[in-house]
Parts: structure tokens; sequence; C-alpha cells
DNA sequence: GACTTTTAAATGTCTGACAAATGATTTTTC
DNA sequence: GAAAAATCATTTGTCAGACATTTAAAAGTC
């Protein structure tokens, strides 16, 4: 693992991407111990803060972790699903929020993966999945529920659906796609009326998955696009004519 | 924008997470710039080198960006389909090299995602895409090519199906799902016969994306799935009785 | 007015130091 | 001899101050 002094690119940044690109190559295993940062410094030629800058970059997507202490040193992490999780639901969330994605596209994306899923879930969920999804349906439709907490719940159900498949990298891709779209729904302002035709598809499809039927499964899925987009669709329509 | 200095926590984690939580709230907008090192330093209290380590970890995840010299300083970055495409694909291979992900589960993952782009894939596709997914199967086709380049054009003619439906959301992602399958694919040696038979769907499904036929084309996706399981199947099974 | 030089501000890097945590070792005590 | 306590060594976390480098704007020059 070499470096680039005279590169223009941050002495940092490229100690970061050698040790990374030597995880990724699964040169250095899970749990094995980096050299200590006195040692990297001595290795790749650079002064001790510097690679402690490295080092943050890689904790900084869970690569690493690091420990103080006699037997402590910087080891290689094993990623874990919750890790991942977060990190893309951030991404996936700053990704919809920065590149002005209409809440079409997203919409589309969102709906589409999850009819992938629904098949899966309807043949392998089990009672905890359900269970949740029941729980969440009925949160839904007491009275005086805000509409972020409304929000919140919707992902809670959808993420029990997609669960369901009991697939971890299923449910791992579907988070960002899940999640992010939060932000775009708190946007909307639900009525009564609104929420209980929301409630009618979630009960729909909370029954299909119940009863093992992806394909009722997956058209209560699109019958939601459906409704969530005329939803939105209405509101960003009433916005633009209050100007 | 407060830290608490006796937390556990690094002091650069809790200020990283705090210019985070802002960028993701949408108090420090795309671009705007950062107060500098010194400054930041001044208003956490803390040093300058901590303050960079906290910087680097936020670089590291491409929600800033910092340039030099007199208007120099850390900015917050929009980030890009880019950079969150590459950030996913680390993760998602790390997440299942780490993480002992079976080859049917992962395998079915993708293939699921896949299902739900080519409806949309068929309708939308572009003149561009097709061509790319004709001239991947030619190249598949040519004899004396290795494993790993069949392999890597097998991503390219997935990454062109999905890159068909027009959704950005949806490329993102899939990118994730479909190259980290890459290097679970890499360990089997394909015969001419399994080629030829993988080809043989390839060009099924492109067909059916070329005439606009959703379900065509989501009924070659699950022979393909079906045809690289067994083929996965029956590596893994020889190399079991090999021992 | 166009070009060159200077300057100031910012990040990038280094040196050296101390604090704090933590496991290992040694010493003490019973 | 065994357990508890004290000590030690190693390593990361943090700090202070300094210099190098880059860059754009300001000042100077023709």
């Amino acid at each position: 693992m070499k470096i680039d002094p005279n590169s223009p690119a941050d002495l940092s940044a490229q100690i970061a991407s050698a040790i990374r690109d030597g995880i990724v190559a699964g040169l250095l295993i899970v749990d094995e111990r980096l050299p200590s940062e006195a040692e990297l410094a001595e290795q790749f030629q650079v002064s001790r803060p510097t690679v402690r800058e490295a080092l943050k970059r890689l904790a900084a997507q869970s690569l690493i972790r690091t420990q103080r202490g006699a037997t402590g040193g910087a080891f290689v992490n094993r990623l874990s699903f919750e890790d991942a999780y977060s990190q893309q639901v951030t991404t996936s969330t700053l990704l919809l929020s920065m590149n002005a994605v209409s809440f079409d596209t997203a919409c589309e994306a969102r709906y589409a993966l999850e009819r992938a899923c629904a098949p899966l879930s309807a043949a392998r969920r089990s009672a905890d999945q359900l269970a949740t999804m029941r729980a969440e349906i009925f949160r839904q439709g007491q009275p005086g529920l805000t509409d972020e907490a409304f929000c919140a719940s919707d992902v809670a159900f959808h993420r029990a659906l997609v669960d369901g498949a009991h697939n971890p990298v299923l449910s791992y891709q579907l988070a960002g796609a899940v999640e992010a779209m939060q932000p775009l729904m708190n946007m909307i302002t639900f009525t009564a009326r609104d929420r209980q035709s929301i409630l009618a598809l979630h009960s729909q499809i909370a029954d299909a998955i119940e009863s093992c039927d992806g394909a009722a499964a997956v058209a209560g899925l699109s019958a939601l696009e459906e409704e969530t987009r005329k939803l939105a669709a209405d509101v960003f329509a009433r916005r633009a004519a209050k100007r």
C-alpha cells in the first residue's frame, strides 16, 4: 500500500483510499487490527494528525472502529446491516432533497421496489411483521394524530411489509427508498378523508399479506401508489393556485 | 449547534454529527460555506485538529467539499447521484462480503428488484440503453472472454436495463444490488454451455424490452434468476464434493 | 486599461506534548 | 498460594503553535 506525495489529492484522502482498498479487496479482514497511528505515520511517511484524519474518514463510513488503551487501536469493522441502513437512509434522504427529485419520481421508485417485495413477503411474513402492520394501521386510525406521526407510522407499516420478505439484503436496499420518502410525504397535509382511504388500502394490503396472496398485495400497493400520487398532485396544485 | 464535552464520544464525532444534522435539517444549504476551521474551533471550544477530523468525516460522506486559498473553506456539497452510486456500491459490496450473505439471498434480492424495473424499462427505454444491451450481449458471445470480463459485461447489461427505466432514484437504489453481486458471481466458473444459455436469456430480455413487453422481460428475468441459482448451486455442490 | 506583483486568508501538514483509557504486569496483602 | 491493589506501558484523544501551499483579491506598474 503506497501513496503518492506529489498527487494533488490530500494525503489523508489517499491514505484512507489505500486502506479502504485493502479492506474491500480482502487484504484486511474483519476484526484485524491496523498498525498503530504512529506506525502508520512511519509507514506512509506522514505525521500522525494526517494518519488520524485518514482514519476518521474510514470511521465515518463504519469501515473501522477505534479503541483506546493498551490493546487498543483501529480495527476493521464488520459492517452491520444496521450501520448500512442508517448510512443508506441519510444518503438517500439528502440525495432526494438536494437534487430536486420530483415527488412522482421518488414515489414511482419506492412503490416499484415495494411491489418487488410483496410476493416474497406474502409467502414468508411471520406473525411478528403482521402484528406490526396491524398495530400501525390501528395507530393511523387514532384521531388527533399529527401529520408527522401519521407519516412515521406509514413508514413503519411499509418497513414491516418489506421485512416480511425475510431477506436482509432486500430490507437494506429498501430502507433508503422508503425512509427517504418521508420528508416528501411530510409536505402533504392529510385530511381525515385522505387518511381513511389510505387506511383502507393498508388494511387491504395487510389482508393480502396475511392470506399469502402476493398478487393482491401488489395490486393494493399499486392502488396506494395511485392514491398517494393523486394526493400529492392535489396538494401541489392547490399550492400553485394560491400564488 | 452545541456539543457535550463530557460525552464519552469523540469530540470530532460529535462535531461531525452536529454539522451533519444541520445539513440534513436544511439549516445549512447547498454551496453554503461553513465557518473557517479556526472559527469552528472557537465556536465549539476545541482545537483546530479536532475540527479538521470532524470535517474529514463529513468529507468522507461527500457531505462537504473543501477548497484551499483565499476564498476557500468547507462548503456544503450537493450530493450527486454519481457520488451516491459509488458509496452505495462500496457499502453493499462490503455488506455482502462481511456478513456471510448466501448467494441465494443476494440473488433473490437482486432479481426481485430488477423485475421491479423491467416494466418501466420496457415502457421507456431509449435507443441508447437498447444499444448498450445488444453490445454487451455481443461481447458476452465472444470466445476467449475471461470469467471476470463476462461478469463485468453482465453487470453492464443489467445496469443498462435498469437505467432504461429513466428513474434516477431507481438506478441509484439498484446500483448496489447489481454491482455488489459481482464478487459473488466471480466465484462461479462459466462453461461455454452456461454462457450460451445466459446469452439466450439476455437476448430474450432485450427483445422483450425492445418490443415494450414488460411482462416478457419479467419472465426472462425470472428464468435468468433460476438459471443463475442453478449454476451457483452446481458450483457449490461440486466444491463441497471435492473435499 | 491590461498586466504583474503583493498580500491576506484559508486549508494542508508537521512537531511535540499531555491527557485519558485500558489491558498487562508487578507488588502487596491476607 | 491466591486475591487484591498498585504500577506500568501502550494507544488513542486532544491541544498549541508553527510553517507550507494555494488561491483570489488588492495594489502597484507600465
